[in-house]
DNA sequence: GCGTTACATTACGTTAACGTCATCTTTCCT
DNA sequence: AGGAAAGATGACGTTAACGTAATGTAACGC
């Protein structure tokens, strides 16, 4: 990383294990914003904050297009807060969902243990009726 | 829902809500076994049970592919006890995974919350110079 | 000087998960 | 009988999120 804090592409998809196809694409997206040197990119603590929630966002499920509504409400500055309660009201619709998606996800846990307990058990008894033959 | 507790296509997707193409679809991957009458399908409670897991799935961002091969550990008869142990082993994997997404959901949900925060005294602080103008 | 990286742009290809016709039976209603 | 209604099959279309190949250029090592 250089002194002016910047990262280069590779250094970027090293750090984040991503393509630089998917760099590129994330730009065209406008989901980043990396500076130009000539005609190279270079990514800014900015842009690595928001590929951070970006790949987050995508492991929960949402798509880039959602994802880049949410990404205004953590980068958003004195001169767009005009539309903060647009965003707002968005973010509090994100966040119902995850709430909603982590009660879901804690009964699938249980079931699914349950599950594995069957099968845990299951194997005990092959294996003693294996043994006693 | 006849009395022999099968299901014509129309009323799975009333139930379900997905269209027909989705269960038919579901069908040709091998994720759905619906019995035939004549030539209409008629899906059990089997089907049922297997759509609801297929569909929390999806939820959670599985892959179709993925379900299918965790949908065996749902429904494993004696004859099939063979797997069993792969099965299981693909089962574990997947909590695994479904438990670090919940750890992850926790934080991000956390971190949205503040931003939520920051927004509401945001929104607050301009109504106040609203006034004061 | 010049070859090898490192990066760029352009453009066509790919996969998953269905949507959307078009065209046929089967069945039920009046 | 005859015409909707429900369901089936087959085939092509669509979108998201990149992959991949072709081609071009700028800087760096020796």
């Amino acid at each position: 990383m250089t002194k002016d804090d910047t990262m280069t592409i590779r250094e970027m998809c090293d750090s984040f294990d991503v393509t630089p196809r998917t760099l590129r694409f994330y730009e065209a997206k406008e989901l980043l914003f990396p500076i130009r040197e000539g005609n190279k990119r270079l990514f800014t603590k900015r842009d690595r904050a928001r590929l951070k929630l970006i790949l987050r966002g995508k492991r929960f499920g949402f798509t880039l297009e959602e994802i880049r509504e949410l990404l205004d409400l953590y980068h958003m500055d004195d001169s767009q807060v005009t539309q903060l309660s647009k965003t707002y009201d968005l973010a509090l619709r994100h966040l119902a969902e995850m709430e909603a998606q982590r009660a879901e996800l804690d009964e699938a846990i249980g079931e699914l243990k349950n599950q594995i307990d069957w099968g845990a058990k299951e194997l005990a008894r092959r294996k003693r009726n294996e043994t006693a033959a």
